[in-house]
DNA sequence: CGCGGGTTTGATGATGCTCAAGCCCGGTGG
DNA sequence: CCACCGGGCTTGAGCATCATCAAACCCGCG
């Protein structure tokens, strides 16, 4: 089990000693993911974190129409899960799927209380962790009021990483900036006219 | 200064004893603030979060072409602040202004890593109350993107108290849900109608 | 090959915005 | 006490943005 990518991020946000993330590194769960696998489904009680080591997954929601609306697309490096459904123990309403060949670590939630009780410093990770995604999402909450469908499509290519622009289907990145895949499609070709 | 909601409120979420409540309501600030009182203003580095004890508060976003956005309602008993600019220290993008007059506890940051260590179960509690906060505004963001505009009114009638439905000026409901206040009101006259 | 999913393109239509006018109503000053 | 003001809400006509539906295209893959 290779724990460089995992060490790696985590010291981005607190100092841990090499023993420490050997002790760390030994509550994570490797499990690799083909290609379109479903990692947690829709309706059961989701117990586990992941840690995308390779690849990348993203979360969804389908509604009522069977139209499907990503909430989070997660590359190397990034948490993925269904938060409400591990912290409320309710019934998940998102779907978490790899979009292409990926490995994740998994962080059983049983597993993290006695993480923190070991190692202290991981509490405060992933209590930053939770605050900086808490910043993230209000920003695309105003982002999608202030915004129009172009601008958010300009803003997503800034922010998201090379690998997520560029390497997943156009469709995906419509369900994240909030439009169909045909008016996407419209929008790039007027972009790259002008 | 009566501490009734706040000891109340925390409650909800850790248990604490009453010389514990006396110990964190020592770090509290007390505030009031007359209707349309500007509590944080868009520009400066946020060092607080507020509590508030009595009225209510929102949070807005001013975008280019002068049009405000709202991301939080805060009516009795809720937390209100900018997160990013507590957290990053960095310069807010939020106005953070009361709606009537109210009554709000401020618990500056500096203060706040002081009060982790006398009480640790407040961190434990702040952890909670992000995660929370994180879920509600996921979702919302799932809202915004699945549910026709008179949806989400609904889904706001339906999930605000009634203190926030019905005693705030319609134009903050419509900044709130993502529609011009013209519109809001449109929509009304044709769900009473029906 | 041919199949199938993803993307493009076009015609049409719904949703929600803009701008402008009028109304309602509480507040304020004469 | 009334006249007037101003902010918020309503209403309507016209318009922009974005969705829907249908067809064609592209291209990797069996």
């Amino acid at each position: 089990m290779d724990t460089t990518v995992l060490a790696k991020h985590i010291r981005l946000k607190v100092d841990l000693s090499d023993a420490e993330i050997e002790i760390v590194a030994a509550y994570f769960i490797e499990k690799d993911l083909p290609k379109k696998t479903i990692l947690f489904k829709e309706g059961i009680i989701v117990d586990a974190i992941a840690f995308v080591v390779e690849g990348c997954l993203r979360s969804y929601s389908v509604d009522e129409n069977g139209f499907e609306h990503i909430l989070q697309f997660a590359p190397e490096g990034w948490w993925i899960t269904d938060m409400l459904s591990v912290i409320k123990r309710q019934q998940s309403v998102l779907n978490v799927e790899s979009i292409v060949d990926s490995k994740v670590f998994l962080l059983k939630r049983a597993s993290q209380d006695e993480l923190f009780d070991k190692v202290p410093k991981m509490e405060r990770f992933f209590r930053i962790l939770t605050e900086n995604a808490l910043c993230a999402t209000r920003q695309r909450v105003i982002e999608g009021m202030s915004l129009t469908a172009k601008d958010r499509y300009i803003n997503f290519c800034e922010t998201y990483p090379d690998t997520v622009v560029n390497n997943i289907p156009q469709k995906y990145v419509a369900a994240y900036i909030g439009v169909t895949p045909e008016f996407l499609s419209k929008m790039r070709s007027q972009l790259y006219r002008s």
